[in-house]
DNA sequence: TTGAAAGCGCTAACAA
DNA sequence: TTGTTAGCGCTTTCAA
C-alpha cells in the first residue's frame, strides 16, 4: 500500500512551527496552551487533514474506543441495542467496535481478550456465555458492563437488565386476567449457570405468577436447546399435541413469532385456538404486523444506560452498579379473552 | 484499573532467557529460529499467559484484524454475510471487527477512517453509501473490498456481488413463465450514483426481462425512500389501488415480507390475488414460513469470497478483482400459476 | 506557556 | 541461529 508520507503529529508540529508536545496538548485539550497556539495548531490540523493514529495513542493514552461483544447477531433485538449503545457512547466521545461471538464461550473469551489487546477503553458484553468468574477477570483489567446478563453480586463489573422477572409476571398475569389457566412457557435449555441468563429469570416470573394464581398444576415449561434450536420443527410437533394449553408465553419474540407462523401454517385459528405472548417487543414483530402481544423492554434505553454506566466506570467509578429497567406489556391481538364458562 | 505488571514480550524473553527479537520471531513464525528455542519460548508464553499487545504491533507490523463496515445492521441479510466473512477471515488468521454506519455517508467515512487509524490490515465495506471516488481513496491507503456495491471499473479496490441483473431476470422470467404480464417492481429511491447500488441493477434486470417479453407497457416501478422507508404504510396504501398488478417483484425480501404481511392483514388471498417474489432468500423468510419465492444469493458465499479476495490483496495483489456470484431462484408458494384464459 | 526527551511494546534491519 | 538496536506515533514528565 503506497503510504506516501502519512501526516503525523510531527508533520503538524512542523507545519505549525511548534513542538510535538504542543500539538499533543491541543489534541487532548490538555491544560496549559495559549489560545493563539491552539488556534494555530488547529488550523494546521485542518489544513493537513491530520488524524491521530489510534494504535500509537493506545500505547500511552486512551483509544476512545469501546468494544461491544455480541453473542448472537441474528437476534433482531441486538441491532436496536447496539444502536442505543452507540448513541450514548458517541455522546461521550467514544466510538464502538463490535465483535461477534457466535454464542460460544471459548470464542467469546478470545474476542474479549483481543479487545483487551487492542487497548480498548471499555467493554460491553451483550448476553455473554461466559461465567461470572470469567467476566470478573476482564472486569479487573478493564471497565466492563454486561447487558442481558444477571450477576447482582459481581463487584468488578456492572450489569444492566430489563426487569425480567417482573416482565414475565406482566405477561402471565395478562393471560390470567384474560381468563386463561392452562398457560405453558417456551424457553431455552439451561445447561450452565442458568441464574445468569435472562430466560431463567423470565421462567421464575412465570412460575411465580402461576403459583400466585393457584395454577401450579398447569405449570408446564418447554425447553429449546439454544444454539441449534429448530423452533419451527419443534412448533409443528408441539402444535399437534392432543392436550395443547390455551396460551403460551414465549421467552422471546423470536420464538413466539415462529410459533405463530407455524400455527397459522397448519391452519390454526389465532388467537381463538391459542393465545401467544412474547418478550422483547422487537421491531420485527411490529414489522410483520402479526399483532403479537409482547413484553416491552426498550432496547434503546438498555443500550443508553449500558454505555453511560460503562463511561462512568471508565471515568473512575470502582463500585459496581446493577441496574434493572422497567418492562411493560404491549397488548395487541394475539391473546383471546375467555368468556367465563 | 489495577494493571499489576503486564506481561510483555520482555517478560517472556527474560523468563525464557532469550532476547526479545527471538520471542518476536517465534510469535510471527519468522524464519531463523531453532526448534529448541521455539519450544522454549512457547513454553514461557503459555506459562505466563502472554498475549501480544495489538496496539504496539500495529505500530510496526500488522494487526491481523480486518475491519468490516456495515451500513445497516437491521437487514437480516447482513448477519449471514458477516458470518461468511468471519469464517474465511479466521481461516486465514485474521479476526474481524465490525463498525456500524447507520446508512449515512459522513458517518461511514468517519468509521472507515477510524479503522484506518487503528491500522487494520484491510477493510470490507458492506453496501456502503459512499461514492466510488471516496472508496478509492481508502483503497489506495489500505486493502479494501466491497460487497453489495457495484464498481466494475474501480482499480484501487475490489467488489464482490451477486449477479443482480441476472437474479432479477430469473425472478421476472419465473413470473412471466407462470403467465403473469402485469408485473410491478418495488425498489428503493435512487438519489445518488444509482449505478453503484444493487437495487439499480435489479431494476435493470426487471426492465430487461419485461422488454424481452414484449411487456414494456406493463413496466411499473415503485420507489421507497431508503432510510425512513415505511414499507408497511406504503403497502397498505398500495394494496388499496384499484389497478393492482397480478404480481410484484420486490428488490429485497425485507420489503417483500412486509408486503405479504400487509396483504394478509387486509384479507387478501395469496397468491391468488397477488403473486410476490423477493430477493435474498433471507433466513427470516424461511423462519416465518411465508412460502416466499425468492432469488437466492448465498450470503455465506459472498462473505467467504469477500474475505478471501481481501486477504489476497493484503498479501500483495494490486490489480482489482470484480466478482459476480451466481444467483438462483428458489420457488415456493407465493407465485400463482395463471391458467391461460 | 512551551519544548526536549524518555519511553509505551513491538518489529525488522543489521551485527555478531 | 541469535542478539542489539533503532525506530513506529504518540503521551507525559520535567526543564527552560
Amino acid at each position: 500500500m503506497s503510504k506516501k508520507t502519512r501526516v503525523t503529529i510531527k508533520t503538524v508540529a512542523a507545519d505549525a512551527g511548534v513542538s510535538v508536545s504542543a500539538v499533543s496538548k491541543v489534541l487532548r485539550n490538555a491544560y496549559g496552551v495559549s489560545e493563539s497556539l491552539r488556534e494555530n495548531v488547529q488550523a494546521s490540523i485542518a489544513k493537513l487533514g491530520y488524524r491521530p493514529n489510534t494504535a500509537a495513542r493506545a500505547m500511552r493514552g486512551k483509544t476512545y474506543t469501546i468494544g461491544v461483544l455480541v453473542s448472537d447477531l441474528a437476534n433482531p433485538f441486538v441491532p436496536d441495542l447496539i444502536y442505543g449503545i452507540r448513541e450514548a457512547a458517541e455522546g461521550a466521545g467514544y466510538r464502538i467496535m463490535i465483535g461477534v461471538g457466535r454464542a460460544d464461550r471459548a470464542n467469546e473469551l478470545d474476542l474479549a481478550n483481543s479487545m483487551l489487546d487492542q487497548q480498548m477503553d471499555g467493554l460491553v458484553l451483550i448476553g455473554p456465555h461466559m461465567s461470572a468468574d470469567e467476566i470478573m477477570r476482564f472486569g479487573v483489567q478493564m471497565p466492563t458492563t454486561c447487558v442481558a446478563y444477571h450477576a447482582d453480586e459481581a463487584t468488578s463489573f456492572d450489569t444492566i437488565n430489563a426487569d425480567d422477572v417482573r416482565g414475565a409476571r406482566l405477561a402471565v398475569d395478562h393471560l390470567i386476567a384474560a381468563g386463561h389457566q392452562r398457560i405453558s412457557m417456551v424457553t431455552l435449555d439451561q445447561f450452565k449457570s442458568p441464574e445468569n441468563h435472562v430466560y431463567y429469570h423470565r421462567e421464575q416470573g412465570y412460575r411465580a405468577s402461576m403459583s400466585a394464581a393457584g395454577l401450579d398444576q398447569y405449570i408446564d415449561v418447554h425447553h429449546l436447546s439454544d444454539p441449534i434450536r429448530r423452533t419451527n420443527d419443534w412448533a409443528h410437533k408441539y402444535l399437534q399435541s392432543s392436550d395443547l394449553p390455551t396460551a403460551v408465553f414465549c421467552w422471546s419474540d423470536l420464538d413466539a413469532i415462529q410459533l405463530m407462523s407455524a400455527a397459522r401454517q397448519i391452519g390454526k385459528d389465532l388467537p381463538q385456538e391459542l393465545s401467544i405472548v412474547g418478550f422483547d417487543n422487537s421491531s420485527v414483530g411490529e414489522l410483520l404486523q402479526l399483532g403479537l402481544t409482547s413484553v416491552s423492554q426498550s432496547a434503546l434505553d438498555l443500550g443508553n444506560v449500558a454505555a453511560e454506566t460503562l463511561v462512568s466506570r471508565i471515568n473512575g467509578r470502582t463500585s459496581a452498579v446493577h441496574t434493572l429497567l422497567k418492562t411493560e406489556l404491549v397488548a395487541r391481538t394475539s391473546v383471546m379473552t375467555m368468556t367465563p364458562s
